[in-house]
DNA sequence: GATGAATGAGCTTTCATTCAT
DNA sequence: GATGAATGAAAGCTCATTCAT
C-alpha cells in the first residue's frame, strides 16, 4: 500500500491517515513510530510534519472524525424507527455493518482513547457518550414501554455495545460467514438478550440509578 | 550501596508484578517504561533485572499465568453441572466475578496480545482458545438440544466473551451496583440472548462450520 | 533544534570515520562508545545514526575498506617485479610505507577482527587471506628457484606479517627516522631472513604443508 | 572448564585467573564482564569481589605475573651464552617456546597495554623495556662484534620481537607443525635477518641514535 | 566464601520533533 | 512539499561494584 513516491498534496495526507489506521490498528499508537508510518507513505518522517502537527494531533483527528462519521450514519440509520424493538434492531445492524467496513477506526477509538492528551481524551469520551446514550435511551424506552427487561440499563448498554464491538477483534473480510448472516447473528443475540422472560435471579441495586449518574459517572479513564 | 535493609527477593518480585499489571493496564505495554516501573517499586530500573529476563518476558509471564489460573479456575466453576442453561449461567457468573476481581489481568491479557513476540503469542492465543473452546461447547451442546437457539455458534462465542470482558473498561469496585447485581445483570442478558424465539431473519452461512474451523480459523492476530 | 549551520552530511560522516578510527586505535573497539565519537565529531549520539547503522558495521566498514585499499595499492607496488628478491622487497616498501602512513587502519584491521559479529568476521578473514597469498607466493616462487631458503613457507609468512605490522606498534611521525630509513631497516631484516645460508639445525614437519592447509587452516580465530 | 560449585579458597582465585585470561584473550579486557568470568568459575559476580579487588587489579596482576615470570626464566636461559649469535639463537628459542606455552598471557600482555590504568601502565612498561633491553643488548653487542649487520638497532629489536611475538595469534597446540620444527624456523628467520651481507640500500638516520633514546623514547603510549 | 539484591552510571539505539536547504 | 541532518530526551538493558545475609 501506499508508498508512491512523490505522492503530494491531499493525496499524502490521505495514505498518512491510511497508513497511521492500520499501523495503529496492528501495533497500536505508542508502539507505532512515526518513522514507520513516513515509510509505508513513502516519505521521510521529517516531511509528515508537512501534514500533521504531532503524532498525539493524527490519533486525535483519526477518532474524532470517526466518530463524528459513526455518528451521524447511526441517527441516519435510526430515521424512522419508532418502536424500540425495531430501534434496537437498526442499532445493531448499523453497528455491526458500520464495524466490518471500518473495523480499524472503530478499534482504535475503543482501544487507544487512553494514548489520548487529557484534553482530546474529554472530547472524545463526550462524543462517545453521544453515542452511548443512544443506546441507553432505546433500552429505557423499551423497558418502559414492557418490551424490553433488563436487569440495569447502564450494564445493558455497556455489554450490548461491548459485544457488538467486539467484532472487530476477530472479522475479517472474506471469512466463513456472510455480512449479512453476521449482521443477522448478532440482531439474534441482541435482540434475544432483552427480551422479557424469566430473569435469573432477582438481584438489587445498591444505589437507584440516577439518569445522569448513568452515563456520566467516569469513575476512571476507560 | 547495596540493599536496602528489609527489601527482600520475592518481595520485590511481587511489587514488580504488581505494580506492571498497573501501569500496562493504565497506560499500556509499549508506552509503560522500566523506569517508571523501577520508581514505582521502589528501585533503579537496572534493579529490575534481578527479577525479570526481559520486559518482553514480564508481559508474557503475566498473561500466562493469568490464563491458567483462569482455566483452573473456570474448570472448578463448572464441575456438577449437567445441563447447557446451567453451565453457561456458571460461566457466565464464573467469568463475571473473576474479571471483576482480576480486571486488570483479564484487561492485559485480551489488549496486549499484539504486543507478545510471535512465540510469546502462539504460546497464549493457544491457552486463550481453551477459553474460548469451554464455552463453544456449551453453546454447541445447548442447541444440539434444543436449549439454545443461535445464528452461529462461533459468532455467539465471540460475541458473549466480549460482551462478558467488556465489563473490564467500566467496573470498579465501590461503584453503583453490588457484584451480585452485576452477575445477575449479566446472567440475563447472556442466558437470554441465546435463548430460543423468534430468530429476526434466516441467514446462511457461506460454508459450514467445520468444527475446527470454529476454533483455529486464526485469520490474523486479533 | 535543527543542525547547525554549516555541517554537511558527507563532511560529517567523514568526521565519524577520522574520529572512530582514532578512538577504535587508542582505546579499542569495545572501550570506544558512541558517545565519546559523537562528542568528538560535535554531535549528539543519537546524531551519529543519521550516518551509521550500527556500531559494529562502521567498525566493519572501516576495516573493509581498508583491506580492499590494502590490496589494491599492493598489486600497483608489484606490477613489473619479476625477480623473488624484487618482489619481496616491493611488497615490504609497499607494506612499511602503507602502514606508516595508515597505521590506525592497520593497526585496527589486525587488532580488532575479534569484535567483528561473524558474518563480518569471515568476509574480512576471506580479504586478509588474499593479502596473506600474496606474501607466501613470493616466498614460495624463491624458495622454489633456490633464491630463498625458509624452514617453513607457512611460518615465514607469518612471522614476515607480523615483523612489518609491528611497526604501528611504535612507528609515529617525526621520530629519529625518516620513513626511508624504516624502509631500508625493514628490508634489511626481511630480505636477510629468507637468505639461504646455514640453518641452524635441520627440524621436520609433523605433516607436509599441502598447498591449501598453508593458507585456509584457521584453526581458530584469529 | 572451571565450574566445579562449591569450588573454594586457592582453588578459586586460580579458576578466575585461569578463565579471565581465557576471556580476555578471545574477547578482550574491555568486552569481558565480570559476569561472564564469574559463570565461567561457577559463583555468582559479587563473589569474585572475595579475591580480586577490582577488574582493572586483575588484569593488571596477570600481566605482571606474567612479565616478571617471563623475565626470570629468559634470565636463566641466556646463562652461560657468551656470543651474541649464541645469545640470540636462545633468545629465540626461549621467546618461542615460551609463547607456545603462555600464548594468552604473551598476548594480553601485548594488546591490552592500553587497558591498564596509568600507574598500572607505567609499571608494564618499565618491565617490558627491561625485556626488550635484552634483545636491543644481544644486537648491539653483535653489531659492534662485526657478527651482525643491521640499519637500526632499535628497529631491530621491535622487528624482531614483533616477529616472534606474532606467533601468539596463529599458534595453536596439535597443529601440523612439532614445536621443534616451529622453533627452528624461526631461528632460522631471526639470525638470518641480522646476519652481515649486501645491505640494500644505505639509509641514514636523521639523528644519531643515542643509548637512551633507543629505549626510552615512548612518543606515545604503545 | 558465597549469595542475591541492590546501586548508579553507562551502554547502544530509537524516538518525536525541528529546520535550513 | 520533501529531504537530510540535527536535537535532546528517553528507551531497554548491562556494567562494575557493594554489602547484609
Amino acid at each position: 500500500m501506499a508508498r508512491t513516491i512523490g505522492s503530494h498534496g491531499p493525496k499524502t495526507m490521505e495514505a498518512i491517515r491510511k497508513a497511521g489506521l492500520r499501523l495503529i490498528f496492528e501495533h497500536g499508537y505508542a508502539a507505532m513510530s512515526l518513522r514507520q508510518l513516513a515509510a509505508e507513505v513513502g516519505i521521510q518522517s521529517g516531511s509528515l510534519y508537512n501534514h500533521i502537527s504531532t503524532k498525539q494531533e493524527l490519533l486525535f483527528e483519526l477518532i474524532r472524525d470517526h466518530i463524528n462519521e459513526l455518528l451521524r450514519q447511526l441517527d441516519r440509520a435510526l430515521q424512522g424507527q419508532e418502536r424500540p424493538a425495531d430501534k434496537l434492531r437498526a442499532f445493531t445492524a448499523f453497528h455491526v455493518s458500520y464495524h466490518m467496513t471500518r473495523k480499524r477506526e472503530v478499534f482504535i477509538a475503543n482501544s487507544e482513547l487512553r494514548s489520548l492528551e487529557p484534553k482530546n481524551y474529554e472530547e472524545i469520551v463526550a462524543l462517545r457518550g453521544a453515542y452511548e446514550r443512544r443506546l441507553a435511551e432505546i433500552l429505557s424506552q423499551g423497558v418502559a414501554e414492557g418490551e424490553f427487561e433488563v436487569v440495569d440499563v447502564q450494564v445493558a448498554t455497556f455489554a450490548i455495545l461491548a459485544l457488538l464491538t467486539g467484532l472487530t477483534t476477530w472479522y475479517r473480510p472474506g471469512g466463513r460467514l456472510t455480512k449479512e448472516a453476521i449482521v443477522a447473528a448478532h440482531e439474534k443475540l441482541v435482540l434475544s438478550s432483552v427480551a422479557p422472560g424469566t430473569t435469573p435471579n432477582q438481584a438489587q441495586a445498591k444505589r437507584p440509578l440516577s439518569r445522569s449518574a448513568a452515563t456520566s459517572a467516569k469513575p476512571e479513564r476507560r
